[in-house]
This record gives structure tokens, sequence and C-alpha cells, in this order.
DNA sequence: ATCCTATCCTGGCTGC
DNA sequence: TGCAGCCAGGATAGGA
């Protein structure tokens, strides 16, 4: 599913072939990809805007635009699970069965498909409606060790669910949640205020490196859904560890990779890796409350 | 504060 | 072979 290295892919490869085009119109599909706001005004809410910038936010894609060199609003999207965004050569009879939102520009589409219409489009003012809750970015420089450990020991949350929480930090989801507990040798169950110093900076260096690894790869694609602008799978699938592994041997220690659901998600562990830390003796000794 | 469940959707898979 | 039913998966809302 598309997360922070598959978006990131996206805005990449769109960014030089959409900054200071303007866009001619829309045509809306699906309505119902559109957040908060009617197709016909997101039509004339976008006609006659310049795109002046595109980037990334978390699992978001934010186009900002322009009308008359002054800022005019940006175009917000998020692909949950098997959005994409593709910039086609203008065809309007050509369109496939999956395609939501059709931007027009001059002589192409910028195409949001969806096939299962868990995507979403805003077209807002005010940036922060739609992003403000986010947790920040980690890989930028306020995404620190110190920071990540003082956040773990001030709640009281399993791991895996806390780092799927967008509000906490944004940008992961369930692969790359399962890639950095086994790199951090940490268990998805374990609570996240007992994870100690040097486990919480093997977790944000193990953070880091796969999501730039995951990066350089373009991202991961193992089933129909993820390609890049152009129409490529990402190859960092080829690199998991434990994701979609299960009862295959860990690539560490040669254990039978091991799944297991935690909070409604499919869960890949080493069992032997990633142990809940501490067993019988440090649980009872630490168990204050 | 945190957890749990339902909701939104469709294609692919399982089992009969 | 055909079909019904189940399931994954990100985010969010509402209830416990």
């Amino acid at each position: 599913m598309p997360e922070l290295p598959e978006v990131e892919t996206i805005v990449r490869q769109l960014r030089p072939r959409l900054v200071g085009r303007t866009i001619l119109g829309a045509s809306v599909l699906w309505p119902r990809t559109l957040a908060g706001i009617s197709a016909r005004a997101f039509t004339t809410g976008l006609r006659g805007a310049r795109i002046r910038e595109v980037r990334r936010r978390g699992k978001f894609f934010v186009i900002a635009l322009a009308n008359g060199g002054r800022p005019a609003g940006h175009l917000v999207g998020h692909l949950r699970m098997s959005g994409r965004l593709v910039l086609a050569p203008r065809a309007s009879e050509a369109r496939s069965t999956h395609d939501r939102v059709r931007v027009k520009l001059d002589g192409q589409d910028l195409i949001f498909s969806d096939v299962r219409k868990f995507g979403r489009l805003w077209l807002t003012p005010r940036l922060e409606r739609v992003l403000g809750s986010l947790g920040p970015e980690p890989l930028a420089p306020q995404f620190t060790a110190a920071w990540l450990a003082a956040g773990l020991r001030a709640r009281a949350r399993q791991l895996k669910p806390l780092l799927l929480d967008q509000r906490f930090l944004a940008g992961l989801g369930n692969i790359y949640v399962d890639e950095a507990l086994h790199a951090a040798r940490l268990h998805p169950l374990m609570r996240c205020d007992r994870v100690d110093a040097a486990g919480a900076r093997r977790l944000h260096a193990a953070i880091r490196r796969v999501l730039a690894a995951a990066i350089r790869r373009e991202g991961s694609s193992f089933d129909a859904f993820y390609r890049t602008p152009e129409g490529q799978p990402g190859r960092y699938q080829h690199q998991f560890r434990v994701y979609g592994r299960a009862g295959r041997p860990c690539r560490s220690c040669g254990a039978p990779i091991a799944r297991l659901v935690v909070g409604q998600r499919g869960t890949h562990i080493c069992p032997r890796c990633q142990r809940l830390s501490g067993g019988r003796r440090a649980r009872s000794a630490s168990s204050g409350r």
C-alpha cells in the first residue's frame, strides 16, 4: 500500500512534469473521492490555477496552487490502499474503469485512479485542516532518537499501533512498521513505555534506514496496486525481511517468520529476533501499575 | 488514555 | 465450473 516511500517516489517523478503548468479543468467520475467539496466547486476551484509546488507530507501528496501569482489553495490527496496517480495523454474516451478524478492539463490528464475507492482528494485553502494532526516526518531533522524515546515513554500503547498512528509519526504503514520493528529487534506487542533507551535508538535508526532504502528502490510492489507514475513497480519488496514472509526463514537467524494479528493488522515477526522483552522476571519487577 | 468494532470498497481467494 | 462468502487494508468515528 502506498506509504511514505511510495508517495515520495510518486512526488519526485511528478514534480518536474507538473510544476509551472496550468490546470484547465477537471472531471469527477466518482464524487465520493472528493472530501468535503462538491464536484462543481472542485472543478471551478481548479480551473485556471497554476501548479507552483508538488511535495509530500506523511502519506499525503500536496500540490500547491497559485492564481495570478497569488496562492490559490492546495490540492491534497491520500492514496489509501489502491490509489494511483498517473500522468497520461489526453484521451477522454480511453478512461479506465478505475479512474475517479481526472485533472486536465495542457495535452495531458493527471489521473487519480483507485480500485477500492478509499483514496481521497481535498481542495482547500487551509492546508492545516487536512494535515494539521500529523506527527513529525521520520526523515526530518526534528525526528531524533531523543524525541522518539520521550514519545515512547509518554504513553502506554502497544508499539505497533503507536507507530501506525499518523498523529504520532507521519508516513509509516503496515509494511514499513513490520520491517523497522524487525530491524530494531522489537516485538510489535511490546508496550511502548517499556522500550529502553537502546531500543529507542535502534528503532529510530531502523525507521530511517528502512524508509531511505525503500525510497532508493522506488517503494514496494507485491500486488497489482502500487506503481510509479511511470508505470513501473517498486523494487523494495525484494528486500523485505519479514513482511509477507510467514513460514519462511528469517534472514537474520533462520527461524521461521510468524504471522500474528496486532490491532486488526496482519503482522510479521521473527519470534527469535523479536522477543517480548524482559520475560517473566523483568516484567513482574517493573510492573508499577 | 487506550482499546475495540464498524465502516468504507473491490478483487482475489477458499470452499463447496 | 460457478457461486457465495470471507478477507485485506488506512483512517476515522463512536462506544466501552
